[in-house]
DNA sequence: CTGATTGTGTGCAATACTGAACGGATTCTG
DNA sequence: CAGAATCCGTTCAGTATTGCACACAATCAG
């Protein structure tokens, strides 16, 4: 891609991502976005249709990161890992400041949902994955787990804990274990 | 100037100006400075003919900006005072990593001399000014006052000093007064 | 209400930037 | 030494960005 491409898109973002965290998502203008990201009114519109549009597809992105995140052991890991799960939290506090403002009150409507839907997804299909229910009702488990953990997510983005991300990870690849997400450590006899 | 001008003047400054405080001013290629300042290669040529048009114009640049720092008072003021002293430390200590790269042993050779001669003119305008000589072979006194400002300026940006730019500006404010450079304070009777 | 201000989205010609290519110089590297 | 690699400085066609203009909507102050 063109490095002018990049180097404006990253400009957008970047700043569109700052004043998320400033103030109300409605009262944002593309004004403020392009002065800001020091690049012209037009160009914003080159890439974006309106502000709903950059609203969407910054989310999009920070999705696709979030998903990557889950499984970054080069492919070969169908499951998460403790390790994968710190760097999943790793990449959440890198990115805390957009999560956190997305997630605020008056952040972006509807983005909790977002959150909760894309994790709802990944727990799915790791239960299909596995193959085995265990004994419970799979909607239940796994709505039960895309709640718990979208509150995990926001008490470690909004610094709402004074866990750091690793010791988050730990604790929450514990309760993982214990719903029979992850492979089963053999207890011993 | 068009936007775009600004933003790639300033990145490949920046960019320059990292890698003086890197490597040896020879040893720096203009690919080095494209690839640091995300720039296509061609971009650098559009706007210096090669890495010592640019360096000149790095120092250009900074001689210009430490001379405005001298009587940042909105020009009301003829002669340095303590606060503008201050600020021009503070200048300096903000823009140390420039000035103590290019100071330093393997940094830009002839640059020492540059600032002595620049300091050097300040002084000689600012005597002229006064209109008094006071007993002092001018010549000698300028020469003597450059020589030692540029020896602070150097411990001040290497961090050779543990005083700090506040500090160091207040003791050379009294060295300029010992030297009758600035308006006298009438000693009471 | 009215005029002023601010933001929106679009269109346009001018222009700065890009990436790729090139020949030639210099410097590694075996 | 020979070949590979890197850098230099330049050229060029294609493209993204710019700044300005415009018409229109929304908000605001008197």
């Amino acid at each position: 891609m063109d490095r002018r491409i990049r180097k404006s898109r990253e400009a957008i973002i970047g700043a569109f991502i700052q004043l998320i965290g400033e103030k109300n998502f409605e009262q944002i203008t593309i004004n403020e976005i392009a002065e800001r990201a020091n690049v012209s009114r037009g160009t914003v519109y080159l890439h974006y249709t309106d502000k709903y549009d950059l609203l969407d597809q910054c989310i999009r992105t920070h999705f696709v990161q979030l998903i990557d995140s889950c499984l970054p052991c080069g492919e070969q890991a169908l499951f998460p890992t403790a390790e994968s799960l710190r760097y999943t939290f790793r990449y959440l506090d890198d990115h805390a400041s957009f999560y956190a403002a997305a997630l605020a009150n008056q952040g972006v409507p509807a983005f909790r949902n977002r959150l909760q839907a894309v994790l709802l997804r990944g727990f799915d299909k790791q239960v299909d994955m596995s193959g085995i229910n265990r004994g419970m009702e799979k909607g239940i488990l796994v709505q039960f787990l895309a709640v718990a953990m979208t509150g995990m997510i926001e008490q470690l983005v909004t610094r709402a804990t004074t866990y750091s991300a690793a010791e988050l990870a730990e604790q929450v690849w514990a309760l993982m274990e214990r719903n029979q997400m992850v492979p089963q450590v053999q207890p011993t006899p």
